[in-house]
DNA sequence: CATATGACGTCCT
DNA sequence: GAGGACGCCATAT
């Protein structure tokens, strides 16, 4: 297998007048938790597999901290605890707000306030369980 | 060009 | 099953 081959900055085109571009991965990411339907959620790690970068999961949470509140971070959760947005973490409020903005859409939690990411965990169409 | 930061993931306890 | 520590990658400085 390839294995990494040069996903250093993937060098955005200078076709001819750059607009300084906050990075092509930012728009990509964007879109794809754009994608994300109502009353699912999907994980960091699979955002960025879904982005184009495998393993780069903080990278994705990073480049919605830039991207700001133009997207649904609300629908992008962690792997084991639903610590979504840094500044949920520090308003322990604004969690439990996104918690039952989500439980809104149909999203169920667990007892421990984690979430069935085994029911709703949303996968790019290329492996939808459905 | 090199170093530090960071909205996470995975393994171990 | 939940929590803590280390590691990986891209962006920012």
């Amino acid at each position: 297998m390839k294995r990494r081959a040069k996903r250093t900055t993937p060098a955005p085109k200078k076709g001819r007048l750059k607009v300084s571009p906050p990075s092509p991965s930012y728009e990509r990411i964007r879109q794809v938790v754009l994608k994300i339907p109502r009353g699912r959620v999907m994980t960091y790690g699979d955002v960025a597999q879904a982005a184009g970068m495998p393993g780069a999961a903080r990278q994705v949470g990073y480049a919605m901290h830039s991207l700001g509140k133009r997207v649904p971070w609300q629908r992008v959760l962690g792997r084991k605890n639903p610590r979504s947005g840094h500044s949920t973490i520090n308003d322990p409020q604004a969690r439990a707000r996104q918690q039952q903005l989500l439980e809104s859409e149909g999203v169920r939690f667990s007892a421990s306030g984690s979430v069935d990411l085994t029911a709703f965990g949303w996968v790019p169409r290329a492996k939808r369980k459905k």
